[in-house]
DNA sequence: CCCACGCCTG
DNA sequence: CAGGCGTGGG
């Protein structure tokens, strides 16, 4: 057992609040700049969603029809049956600029939307190409790279298709398809394979889908911040190939989720860049081929975070359940540790308005799903929780996402199993942020059948992140601290005040089914070693303390029962030691010390915390100690000829609790 | 009267 | 640890 969090964690928590607040700092001025002109069309105040949605309608059937494109192609090695759209496709390739946009110099304004866009990305590749020699070409693994001689003949074509073809598909065959395919014929249980080869394919269509209005999303939203900036596209290219190095390194866990961060970091970087030049304004042509590199970067992050979001729902195995899926995703934030390394470089800010974006955007894209665009989109108030740090890696993401407060982040039903979609879903629309997979919820050390582990992640839910004492961070084993974990998973960071915890226990249908009926022995334990920190804790703090824990009455006394032996153990040692000391021949009080080497503490140390798997707070020595000193005093003085001679030290002893770290809010971790 | 506490005992 | 008991504060 182990209460585990890093003070940084705690305390990044705290900073997170000051942290979150710039994406909406941020976000309104950024708009201002971007949509200066087409401010004046939109008399309403959602100018962003109107514009999305105007650019997506404008926008879908080409998106359609170039979707089902390439997810026939996609589909081609397993799904036949999706590439029943091939009608549209010869429109689409007719239309499209198929032809080597090398040239570059497609004229614009009379195509159509479509063959605009297209010939100004193609342009502006070509473009990209010859200043930066293609260096972003690479900084996508050797996936991409091994692509790059095609690049041209993508690049020329939509922007979707190319994507899906060569970036997404060869990881997909592996992963899903080709297993599909293998295990059909192969295994004599075709009865498994096929239900897990449809839970595939849904899987697949489910994402081919989200991927279509993620990308939908993201080029609108490129669309709207597409700016003029005619260094863009070499920074964009000389930057990419600095951190193709860093992206090789980083290990292969570290996904295009980061990749994405990363670049939409770069973006809003940039955006932030331009809007204080405003000379770049001017600039509308080179405008355009900032507004084509953003939307490549852009879309080959997000198909790289679909990808590694099918990836591993479908490698992890059908048969796990959402939430070890879930957990089962071994991505560290790199990004994240970036952020809380760099609080001072320029990095950071745009990261944290990065995460704003992401989330809006992802936000858009849900609700553009659902065939139902609000302007609420715009009007949502980004509400920053702080992800409470994993305690685990020295890595520790402190990455802030913001979340539309209206939401619950994370709204697993928890009380049925969540379908695969939801899982997707809820990856795409809070981001495929590091934190969501990076941090096991279930720690390795941790014992799945320990009864009480099922209680952690309620009790998480309960807690209520804030910045604690000093004496977090002495835990010897953060790792097996699971709680905290979940937390970071995706759960809401919502702040919920503990004040109220029982009835919130009660209203939580998931936190009423692991409120225990009686104390169990991981309470016992928990307890001892709350005594580290408060040897007179109030009913209060107990209620606070033990979330899981149905109070009553007799429950309330047993707690308070089990201090009380706490304390007469504790003071029983104390006048033992003490006279030992007297018997010793010890004069001085100031040569009574408590070590954690004294026997005292090791007798205490093995009466509270006997498995020794908790570190021991400083404090609790100190207040060892000054109670050894009252005792020897009071003996030397002769004052325990009075019968109620502890009574004095009592009082002295019980000013000398300190507050119950946060962590033990996290309950029966043990 | 309730409750928390401390002491004693098993 | 838990039960029983007496005590003292609210």
């Amino acid at each position: 057992m182990n209460l585990s969090l890093p003070d940084q964690n705690m305390h990044s928590s705290g900073e997170g609040c000051l942290e979150d607040n710039k994406p909406d700092v941020m976000l309104p001025c950024f708009r201002r700049n971007m949509y200066d002109e087409p401010l004046a069309s939109y008399s309403n105040g959602s100018i962003i969603s109107q514009l999305l949605r105007k650019t997506i309608h404008n926008k879908r059937a080409l998106d359609e029809s170039h979707f089902y494109l390439s997810n026939s192609t996609a589909a081609d090695s397993s799904q036949e049956d999706q590439s029943s759209v091939s009608s549209k496709d010869s429109t689409v390739d007719a239309a499209s600029p198929s032809g080597h946009v090398s040239t570059g110099n497609s004229p614009e304004g009379e195509h159509p939307i479509t063959d605009h866009l297209q010939a100004k990305r193609a342009r502006v590749e070509n473009i990209i190409r010859v200043m930066a020699g293609s260096p972003n070409s690479r900084q996508h693994g050797d996936s991409e790279r091994s692509d790059s001689d095609a690049r041209d003949t993508r690049e020329a074509r939509e922007v979707y298709r190319e994507n899906k073809r060569k970036q997404r598909l060869p990881q997909h065959q592996e992963h899903s398809d080709a297993g599909q395919v293998n295990r059909k014929p192969g295994s004599s249980s075709s009865d498994n394979c096929n239900s897990k080869d449809e839970e595939c394919y849904k899987l697949k269509e489910q994402l081919h889908s989200m991927q279509r209005l993620l990308r939908q999303l993201q080029e609108k939203f490129l669309q709207v911040y597409n700016q003029e900036d005619p260094e863009y596209d070499n920074r964009d290219g000389t930057e990419a190939g600095d951190e193709h190095d860093i992206l090789e390194q980083e290990s292969r866990y570290l996904s295009s989720e980061d990749d994405f961060e990363r670049k939409n970091n770069r973006m809003t970087a940039e955006c932030k860049d331009r809007m204080k030049v405003v000379g770049y304004l001017v600039h509308q042509r080179e405008s355009q081929n900032l507004q084509e590199s953003l939307k490549q970067e852009l879309s080959r992050a997000v198909n790289d975070c679909v990808d590694r979001v099918f990836k591993k729902a479908s490698s992890t195995g059908l048969d796990l359940s959402p939430q070890q899926r879930m957990c089962s995703s071994p991505e560290i934030s790199m990004a994240a540790d970036r952020k809380s390394q760099q609080a001072s470089s320029a990095l950071d800010q745009p990261q944290v308005e990065e995460a704003a974006v992401k989330s809006r955007s992802l936000e858009y894209y849900e609700s553009s799903e659902a065939q139902s665009l609000q302007d609420q989109t715009e009007a949502l108030s980004l509400v920053v929780r702080k992800p409470t740090v994993a305690p685990l890696s020295s890595v520790t993401p402190t990455v802030k996402r913001p979340y539309p407060v209206h939401q619950t982040p994370f709204q697993f039903n928890y009380s049925t199993p969540l379908h695969d979609s939801h899982i997707l879903e809820h990856l795409l629309k809070y981001g495929p942020h590091s934190n969501f997979g990076g941090l096991p919820c279930m720690p390795p050390s941790m014992d799945r059948t320990s009864p009480d582990s099922v209680d952690l992640p309620w009790d998480t839910i309960a807690m209520r992140s804030k910045v604690t004492s000093s004496h977090l961070g002495h835990h010897p084993r953060p790792s097996s601290l699971g709680a905290v974990t979940v937390d970071n998973l995706c759960l809401p960071h919502v702040k919920i005040e503990c004040g109220e915890l029982p009835s919130m226990a009660e209203r939580n249908p998931y936190m009423s089914l692991n409120i225990q009926e009686g104390l169990t022995p991981s309470h016992l334990k928990k307890a001892k070693l709350m005594f580290f920190y408060t040897r007179y804790p109030s009913s209060n703090v107990l209620k606070t303390f033990f979330p899981d824990v149905k109070f009553n009455r007799c429950i309330t006394s047993q707690l308070i029962k089990w201090f009380s032996n706490f304390r007469e153990f504790y003071y029983i040692q104390m006048e033992k030691f003490a006279r030992q000391a007297i018997v010793d021949g010890v004069s001085d009080v100031k040569d009574i010390t408590v070590s954690r080497d004294s026997e005292l503490f090791r007798a205490l140390n093995m009466h509270y915390n006997k498995a020794n798997d908790f570190h021991v707070p400083d404090r609790f020595l100190e207040v060892a100690e000054i109670t050894l000193h009252e005792f020897y005093n009071a003996i030397s003085a002769a004052k325990d000829s009075d019968p109620s001679w502890k009574k004095a030290i009592y009082k002295v002893i019980c000013k000398l609790d300190s507050d119950v770290p946060e962590e033990f809010k996290t309950s029966s971790y043990l």
